[in-house]
RNA sequence: GGGAGGUUAGCUCAGCGGUAGAGCACCUGCUUUACACGCAGGGGGUCGUGGGUUCGAAUCCCCCACCUCCCACCA
């Protein structure tokens, strides 16, 4: 208890009226640190069923975006539902290097030192950036813990530490000696600004406005020329022979034939190839083998030859002649158009829009060329991902994402994994002088292997998703299968992640995971759409529409930064995120508090009960309960299915409308009275209050955790934190539907009395008497019974059976046929107008649902309940417009 | 060229077979013994267009329109 107390935070007996999230947050974040409350147990310490989520790892050097406030909400509330809930749950943290954009960041740096990485070296290079790294890592985590983030961070790992570095390596040289890795050259995405290769997934193609030139070739032997359409003409240097298609008339005689490419009088060979379509441009293709994807195929099946004519800096090399080496590719087309035009061998110039890829993070045009890179081919390991979701042994939520993952994983291609990079995990392969190439583990037994100690290792790194798609194995001890977490945690859970990263990160760690892990990697993926601004506009550093979730958190307190975010969930939707909605829950965060405040100052001596005897409860506190039972099986069910979104708005709603609109108020004049009533009612509303505070506590840890403790007669030495508190169940003894029924009836008397206040222009204490003058039974009958509850929240003087003066104002609501007295009982014009008004809706309706009775099909079709509930619905509407005509026709 | 999603109250979105809901905004009253980050009451929608299925459609099916996003080597 002592040690709780210490850390408890410093904040007054005495509640303010308003809270203040800052002067309790950080206490409690410091709270579960201390206490050390997160730190899961393998399953040799616990026999507790295990429970797992795995951070997506953020940027060891970034900042917290609030794509990552999202997630992380999301994430904290499954695992703080999992852990009430009695299971052993981790959430297991963690952060990424980030290849490129870490280099990037450090050279940036350097550069303004007036350095750069090629002028220091490699060595001191790498010194720099673990330095960068050892000084910006620690800001994740205390973004994190802002946020309220319940991660084990014992068990934090980063992508480059010794374990997952072992586990990279032992992954390439496994997948090497399987066949399913190899080096060679072949067609890459070279981006020229990063001077790296890139993946497919790394290129974006974007729509461009272009041209679309022809130019004459001459044919050898001939007075002919062969026109060839292309996009970009500097690549022509290039060319290694023209194609055509096979079976078009025009060209059959010249196939087999030569054409003499302009500016360098290459002698290139006319080629055949079923690749070409003659509909477009000439229908004659040159073909530049190491500079287009296509190209490279037609050279291939035809045996030519290829050229570099634009080198890796993006400028053209010396092949391209002495005219244009040297210049850069964009320059050289001008050059080369030029050179073309005085020749006269410019036939024509069209406006031409068509996809350029580009460099996803550089956004410059990527240069597809062919260079040495090493290659993994995951064709079959792709397939293994796809049974796993289509046998559901992974589901997608939303499943809309099935058919995207099929589709990208049925075609997929080799991936290039090595990048011309220094930052990240070099490759474990080894040269000998001789050029044999050794892959292993290490040094040692690459040593061994070669059989030589003169080895040097490749300079180049592996892409940083390699390492992210063993995230889910490495973080729990691979490559040692004895590792106790493996054992206790793997598969893990739950992964919530963003949809952009399916295919780069989700589908890579499916197929790592089924191939070394032996099972999928994780059982559901949630992803999650993408925070947008209040208008739904894309947040953008230039728009300066940026929310920083760090900021949210400092104006509205993380509890409600995280309601907002989990509320606003929903399944394949983007999020609009309007700082005024985060208000509005902050303003519930308010509510708890008074709410809490107010029950602290009105129980007397009561404590909270261990357990509730519903025998001899009244009926707004048979009510409450019940209420709360349904919403705590409601909360549950929709956490389960990850509709945070409707659990959101169930918490909000039973909260504030049920408990502090209606029980609240019900319960004041127990709480105001003699001590006869109080004790019991005082106990009911801390009894569901302590419960409510459980049932919000995933959502909103900070503010449940303060206000738990405020509570009295909770046992702390058995249960040190509303954390570890068991989460609230649905209690079916305390489900009464029928009473839930005559309580909507009690409501509804309540507020035609208070609508009538105001129709009237009345004072709010303006003294009213209210007869029920007769209805259905039941509820009539309970009306009356709670009578005393029903002239408190009405206001009314009194409250009567039976028929009321003349000239009362009458109505019927849910059954219950009432008169209200008033003292000027003229119906003013604006409450003559509003009643003819709902005549007529009354009218409409009623002619609506006659014609479905009269309809035979409808009544011999519809099921009974639905036909039983239009007949009681048109008695209903006459009762009420017989009332309603009456009391128009009185006045 | 394929694929996915969207089109519901002024705004942002739920609902997805029995004639419409929330939050915010708006209007009208309120120093009511927890809360003005409050209380009470109220106005506001032919659920994108056109067909179809059904006793009955915002809700299922088809067409179209307009948005958004993925994927794709026509030079």
């Amino acid at each position: 208890m002592s040690s709780i107390d210490e850390s408890q935070p410093p904040g007054p007996a005495e509640m303010d009226k308003r809270f203040e999230p800052k002067q309790y947050e950080p206490a409690w974040q410091r709270f579960w640190r201390e206490h050390d409350l997160f730190r899961s147990q393998t399953r040799r310490e616990t026999d507790r069923p295990s429970f797992c989520i795995l951070i997506p790892p953020p940027n060891v050097t970034g900042r917290l975006h609030i794509g990552h406030a999202l997630q992380s909400s999301l994430q904290d509330l499954i695992v703080r539902w999992k852990r009430m809930q009695g299971y052993n749950a981790l959430w297991l943290p963690g952060t990424d290097h980030a290849g490129i954009g870490t280099q990037l960041m450090v050279e940036r740096q350097l550069a303004a030192e007036g350095t750069s990485r090629q002028e220091i070296g490699r060595e001191r290079f790498l010194e720099r950036t673990w330095a960068w790294k050892q000084q910006y890592h620690s800001n994740i985590r205390e973004q994190l813990e802002r946020l309220g983030a319940s991660c084990d961070w014992s068990r934090e790992r980063f992508t480059m530490d010794d374990g997952l570095s072992l586990a990279v390596r032992t992954a390439f040289v496994r997948l090497y000696r399987e066949g399913r890795i190899h080096r060679g050259e072949y067609m890459v995405n070279w981006s020229p600004g990063l001077q790296t290769a890139v993946s497919d997934l790394e290129v974006e193609s974007k729509s461009v406005r272009g041209k679309l030139y022809r130019i004459a070739y001459a044919v050898e032997g001939s007075d002919q020329k062969l026109v060839v359409a292309t996009t970009r003409p500097e690549t022509m240097l290039g060319d290694t022979a023209i194609a055509v298609h096979p079976a078009d008339p025009r060209y059959q005689a010249l196939i087999g034939r030569h054409a003499i490419l302009p500016l360098l009088g290459r002698r290139i060979p006319i080629v055949a190839d079923q690749a070409v379509d003659p509909e477009f441009g000439s229908g004659a293709v040159k073909v530049t083998p190491w500079h287009d994807p296509n190209d490279f195929e037609i050279a291939r099946r035809h045996g030519l030859p290829g050229l570099r004519v634009i080198g890796f800096d993006g400028r053209m090399t010396a092949e391209a002649g002495p005219s244009f080496g040297g210049l850069d590719r964009f320059a050289a087309r001008e050059r080369v158009l030029e050179a073309l035009r005085e020749l006269g061998l410019l036939v024509g110039v069209d406006d031409h829009v068509h996809n350029v890829g580009h460099s996803q993070r550089g956004g410059e045009p990527i240069e597809p060329m062919v260079s040495k890179q090493w290659f993994c081919d995951v064709g079959d390991m792709a397939r293994g991902a796809l049974a796993a979701v289509r046998d559901g042994r992974i589901e997608l939520q939303p499943d809309g994402w099935v058919k995207t993952w099929e589709h990208w994983l049925e075609s997929i291609r080799p991936w290039c994994i090595s990048r011309q990079l220094w930052w990240g995990h070099r490759i474990p392969a080894w040269y000998t002088p001789d050029g044999e190439c050794v892959v292993a583990l290490d040094f040692e037994e690459a040593a061994g292997l070669a059989g030589t100690r003169e080895l040097e290792q490749d300079s180049d790194v592996l892409d940083t998703w390699f390492s992210a798609a063993l995230w889910p194995i490495s973080t729990l001890g691979w490559p040692d299968e004895d590792s106790e977490d493996l054992a206790t945690f793997y598969p893990t859970d739950v992964l919530v992640t963003g949809f952009d990263i399916l295919f780069f990160w989700v589908a890579r760690m499916a197929m790592m995971g089924l191939h070394f892990g032996g099972d999928v990697p994780f059982r559901r993926v949630h992803l999650t759409g993408l925070v947008r601004d209040a208008r739904g506009e894309k947040m953008s550093k230039t728009k300066g529409n940026v929310l920083d979730p760090l900021e949210l958190v400092d104006e509205y307190g993380a509890d409600a930064v995280r309601f907002t975010l989990c509320a606003l969930d929903s399944p394949g939707r983007d999020i609009p995120l309007d700082p005024e909605r985060m208000a509005g829950y902050r303003a519930f965060g308010n509510k708890i508090w008074n709410a809490t405040r107010f029950a602290l100052s009105r129980i007397g001596d009561a404590r909270v009960p261990e357990h509730l005897d519903a025998v001899g409860l009244a009926a707004p506190e048979r009510w409450i309960l019940s209420r709360f039972s349904r919403t705590a099986g409601f909360v549950n069910d929709r956490f389960e299915a990850f509709r945070f979104d409707e659990a959101c708005q169930r918490l909000y709603h039973f909260f504030w409308g049920d408990l502090c609109d209606w029980y609240i108020e019900l319960a004041k004049p127990a709480l105001f009275g003699d001590e006869t009533s109080r004790p019991r009612v005082a106990e009911v509303l801390l009894w569901v209050l302590e419960r409510s505070l459980r049932l919000l506590h995933p959502v909103m840890p900070h503010l449940t955790e303060e206000l738990w403790h405020r509570l009295p007669g909770i046992d702390h030495s058995g249960v040190v934190a509303v954390a570890l508190a068991r989460y609230p169940e649905p209690e079916p003894k305390w489900e009464d539907e029928e009473l839930e029924q005559r309580f909507e009836a009690l409501q509804q008397v309540v507020s035609r009395v208070r609508t009538l206040r105001t129709e009237r222009g009345l004072e709010r204490r303006a003294r009213l008497g209210l007869w029920i003058e007769g209805g259905v039974e039941r509820e009539v009958a309970f009306v009356l019974e709670q009578g005393d509850l029903v002239r408190s929240l009405a206001l009314l003087e009194e409250l009567r059976q039976g028929a009321g003066p003349k000239d009362a104002v009458r109505d019927r609501v849910a059954g219950v046929e009432l008169a209200i007295e008033v003292e000027a009982a003229k119906l003013g014009e604006v409450e003559r107008e509003r009643l003819g008004k709902e005549l007529e809706r009354i009218a409409g309706e009623t002619r609506s649902v006659e014609a479905r009775l009269a309809n035979p099909q409808f009544v011999d079709r519809a099921p009974g309940e639905v036909v039983a509930g239009a007949r009681a619905r048109l008695a209903e509407l006459e009762q009420r417009r017989a009332v309603l005509a009456a009391q128009l026709a009185g006045h």
